[in-house]
DNA sequence: CCATCACATTGACGTTTATCGATACGTTCT
DNA sequence: AGAACGTATCGATAAACGTCAATGTGATGG
């Protein structure tokens, strides 16, 4: 693989993914878009910045590097595994960049995740 | 680090995870330990090993290199990882080992996601 | 006891990942 | 147009990861 992601896998890992795990026999492919989701959260850096983004509602870059202590270069990294995962969107606003979280797509993953738990 | 996990943080872990990702600021720590566990999960050949066996209510190791398309070492090593992120729990029968889901694991684990889906 | 079987551990290798400094890009303001 | 600022991308580096062949360990059964 090149890098994170090449393009508009966003909007294809959203169609595909989640089947339940529970539900039934999963598939080499699905077990890769499920996995891509989750590799995308199984950080910590990444989940205190979609824990950030989750309370406040929303959350501008400029603010994160020092919220973390990670270098921006680093910070816009995570940021584009977030998004790429279709974890969180993003929006311009002059020249800063605000991130929300995608709340459907979390869900899809609790779905798949949970009737394993609720069994 | 020398290993994937050296003892038992296995219940270390399970006593501090998982705080709720949107009820509150989440620590360095507790995204350490949230983290841990989605990695365990975030690979397409544990993720079939975690279904396979929840499917079934419990697995033999024996039966997992074939079905998965892996070497032995391969698998046992994915094995030790979800046993050591408390994800599956191992049971010695003869020559055999079988294991198990923790459903209250991972019970815990869309608990601490799903705040933020349900919002 | 010794052979066999199931599984774990070790060692090595290629790939992926997190990180940062340097630099490029795009927007805003003068 | 040019300066200043926020963000993305590039290049490099060190650590972590997935994988397998070889070997070690522990139980079973003749």
């Amino acid at each position: 693989m090149t890098a994170i992601n090449d393009g508009d896998n966003l909007d294809d890992t959203a169609a595909i993914c989640c089947a339940p795990l529970l539900a039934s026999t999963i598939d080499d492919g699905s077990a890769e878009q499920l996995a891509t989701m989750l590799k995308a959260l199984a950080d910590p850096i990444r989940l205190r910045l979609v824990n950030i983004i989750a309370l406040a509602g929303e959350g501008c870059a400029c603010d994160f590097p020092q919220a973390l202590d990670r270098s921006q270069p680093t910070i816009s990294h995570h940021l584009r595994v977030l998004v790429d995962a279709g974890i969180l969107e993003r929006e311009q606003r002059g020249k800063w960049a605000w991130f929300r979280v995608r709340e459907e797509r979390l869900a899809d993953l609790t779905a798949a995740l949970g009737p394993i738990a609720a069994r």
